[in-house]
DNA sequence: AGTCGAACTTGACAGTGACTAGATTCCTCG
DNA sequence: CGAGGAATCTAGTCACTGTCAAGTTCGACT
């Protein structure tokens, strides 16, 4: 059933319909497997109608990536002390592994979307207000190297999760919980 | 001119060939550009040929992901200090950005192939005992701990770098100095 | 010499993304 | 109220892809 309208014509919110389908395919097999027909099928629309909405296959994953950056930005912006931060990042990849994804895979988007690029900087703006927070991160390069750091950290630790690299090591412990148990080891002296 | 002979049915070396054009359409174009039939035209050969190989376009990519952990398992085994261990991660990453790709996307992946297992036990291995090369980590918890947190600290680094994240702040400085900054920045108290 | 298997070819099929022209519906403005 | 224009969706086509099944050629071994 069409979520807003039920006339047979005009779908009410086909954008919304292809989106959360194209998350379920890309979450379950991957980028790789998305189709448009397929998108078009699930919502009992032609083959062609996606087309409309998002141009192409990669309109559609350009799309997504913003979205992912857009919720990113809201994620880090709920804390504001710099571990917690990284939790934030883990967070949304673990509730978001589609938009996590796509949003790091530019051969598949088109990089140079105003609205990905907004998202985009948005998302880089909370990222670095977080390293700014923490006081006595020096100025200058000492500042963008400890920012480049915690995003590593951070990025890395949610990457090799998602690709199922960290299967064995994390076993059935919350990822979140690891992940603080190892940014305590790294930054023993600096925080609490 | 085909590398071994020059008989106009049997290729010689078709393997490789294949191999080393889908290297060359993944660092190019990503994962998502691979065509089957287009390396096939590379060769010069027809265009089933390739699925002889490796059955399948997951086949391929198979393969290429467990040369790339074997690649990767001989990088690291070449410097025994953790800090450079982790550069040599990073200039795996550079030098073989396809392989890289690949190898961190099991949706592409056979994951139950032995010989992409075998490699990447090997690469893990060879990840662990760097880190219990570090004297003063303890064992048991403490140790697996530092052993994620160096692993995702080098991955995330080298994933941010070649997805173009990392442009800005990296500059033009070489990678490899930034990453040992990074390190020194993290690890100031425990190594030198 | 002869055969057997591996490497490669040829041909065919369904599914895909992209594009086009046209049909239907909705909304706004007179 | 009742056009008309824009948004939305349908239907058909094209080149391309992966995969399958069946042939052909080659080389190595007995």
């Amino acid at each position: 059933m069409p979520t807003a309208k039920s006339s047979s014509y005009h779908h009410g919110d086909l954008r919304r319909a292809i989106l959360a389908a194209a998350l379920d395919v890309i979450a379950a097999e991957g980028p790789g497997a998305l189709s448009l027909r397929d998108l078009a099928r699930r919502a009992g629309v032609s083959h062609a109608a996606p087309a409309h909405h998002f141009k192409d296959r990669t309109g559609l994953l350009t799309a997504i990536a913003a979205e992912g950056f857009a919720l990113l930005a809201d994620a880090l912006a709920e804390a504001a002390e710099l571990r917690e931060r990284g939790v934030r990042y883990l967070r949304f990849g673990i509730q978001h592994p589609a938009h996590f994804q796509v949003m790091f895979q530019p051969d598949l988007l088109r990089t140079d979307d105003p609205t990905l690029l907004a998202a985009r900087a948005r998302a880089g703006a909370e990222l670095r207000s977080g390293v700014a927070a923490v006081p006595e991160s020096g100025r200058g390069d000492d500042a963008r190297l400890a920012g480049i750091a915690a995003w590593s950290l951070a990025h890395g630790f949610t990457t090799l999760l998602l690709s199922e690299n960290l299967r064995d090591p994390v076993d059935g412990r919350d990822p979140e919980d690891v992940f603080r148990s190892l940014t305590k080891l790294l930054f023993s002296d600096s925080q609490s």
